[in-house]
DNA sequence: CGACCTCTGGCAGTCGCTGCCAGGTTGGCG
DNA sequence: CGCCAACCTGGCAGCGACTGCCAGAGGTCG
C-alpha cells in the first residue's frame, strides 16, 4: 500500500522485488499442483511443498494464506468476474439471464485447459477442500445479494431470503453441472449442463 | 457391536458403563455448547472445554471425534429421519412435495427449543464451523440421490445432474429460510419461509 | 475371587498456522 | 560510492486440533 503510489500500474514491474516475487509465486503455486495431482491433498504437507519448491515454510505462508488457497486463491477474481458480468446486463434483463450472463463469463475465463479438470476433480474429491470452498462460496454469494435483489421484484416481505434462494440454486445447478463435467471427463458443456439442470429445477 | 447382541435393546441400559458413558457424553456436550455461546467457536479450546467437563482431551475425542462434531453430530440422525421422510412418502407424490415432508419432518424434531436458535446462531456466525456443516450436508446430499432420482422422470439424460440440482436447489431454499429465521430471532416459521424461497425459484 | 474386557488419562508426535527476530538484498539518497 | 531505510527471507518457538501408543484404573462375569 506504499508503493503503489508510484507507476506501479506497468505490469512490467519495475522493481526486482516484484519480479522475483512473482517467479517464487508461481514455482510455489506449480509445485504444489503437481503435488496434489500427484499424491493427493491431504498426503502433501505444507513442509512437502516448500521443500520442493525451494523456499521455507515461513515464506509459502506468506504468499498463500493457507493450503487452500494453493488451490483457491483465485475464486476472489472469479467472484469479480461473476458480479462484473452481471451488474453490466442491462436492467431489463432478469435475474436468471442475469445470472446465466455471469456464469458464463466465469466459465470462459478457463474452460479449454486442461489444468481446471484436474482442479476440478481435486476439488470435488477432497472433503477437506470442498468445505473451503464451499464456505468461500458462500461468502461470494452474499456480495452477490444486493446484486440480485435489484432485479427481483420486492412484492412479499422476505426479499432477502428470496434474493437468497435465487442465488444458491444457480450455483446450485452450477455444481451438478460441473459435477457431472467431471464425471464424463470434460466431454460435455458445462453451460449446457447447467441450463438442463435449471430447467429440471424451474420445471 | 460385540454387546449389542445381548439384550441392550432396552433403553434403561443395563451395564454401568453405558450409563458412565453417557453421562460423560452429555456432561461434555453441554459444556461445550456453554463455552461456544459465552465466548465463541474459534475461541474456545478443546483443553477449555475438556478441563471444564472434568475430562481429559483424549477422552473427550474419544467421544467426539472432531470439534465440528460438538455441534453438528445429530447431523447424522437428521439425514436419516430425512431419507426416511421422504421413501415414506407414495410412490406418486412429486420430488418437491416428498423433499417438502422430509424437511418438514427434521425441523418438526427440534424447532421449538431454544437451543435451536443458539446453534443456528453460532452455524451461521462462524466461518470455520458452516465449512464442516456444508461438506457434511454436501454427503448427505449424496445420499439422497437415488431416493429423489427415483421421483424424477428419467426423461434427459444427465438424470444424475438433474437429481443433484433439484435436491441442492430444496437445501438453498432451506438454507435461505433457516438465515431469515435466525435473523428474525425465531419468530416467523421456518417452513413458510422455505416455501416463499422455493416459489422464488420456481417461478 | 480372579481372569477378562473396557474405558481412561497422559505422553509424544504430526500438521497447519502465526509471531517474533535476526539476518541478507535492494532501492533511493546525498 | 556509501549509507540508511525499506523490504524480504528463513528459522525458531509456540499454539491448537488431532492421533497412536501404552500403562493403569475400573467394571463384568464365570
Amino acid at each position: 500500500m506504499k508503493r503503489e503510489e508510484a507507476k506501479t500500474t506497468t505490469r512490467a514491474s519495475a522493481t526486482l522485488w516484484d519480479r522475483t516475487r512473482q517467479l517464487a509465486s508461481q514455482e510455489i503455486l506449480e509445485t504444489a499442483l503437481r503435488l496434489f495431482t500427484e499424491q493427493g491433498y491431504d498426503e502433501t504437507t505444507i513442509a512437502q511443498i516448500a521443500r520442493e519448491a525451494g523456499v521455507s515454510q515461513r515464506t509459502l505462508f506468506r504468499y498463500f494464506g493457507s493450503k487452500e488457497d494453493l488451490l483457491g486463491g483465485d475464486q476472489d477474481r472469479f467472484g469479480r468476474v461473476l458480479a462484473g458480468a452481471i451488474s453490466e446486463q442491462p436492467a431489463e434483463t432478469g435475474v436468471w439471464d442475469a445470472l446465466h450472463a455471469g456464469i458464463a463469463a466465469v466459465l470462459s475465463l478457463h474452460d479449454n485447459s486442461e489444468q481446471a479438470l484436474q482442479r476440478f476433480r481435486l476439488l470435488h474429491n477432497t472433503a477437506s477442500l470442498r468445505a473451503g470452498w464451499l464456505e468461500k462460496r458462500l461468502r461470494l454469494q452474499e456480495e452477490l445479494l444486493p446484486l440480485v435483489e435489484a432485479r427481483m421484484d420486492a412484492a412479499a416481505g422476505a426479499a432477502d431470503a428470496r434474493a437468497r434462494a435465487v442465488i444458491a440454486t444457480a450455483f446450485a445447478c452450477l455444481d451438478a453441472a460441473s459435477m457431472t463435467w467431471v464425471a464424463n471427463d470434460g466431454q460435455s458443456n458445462i453451460m449446457d449442463l447447467y441450463d438442463e439442470c435449471l430447467a429440471a429445477v424451474r420445471g
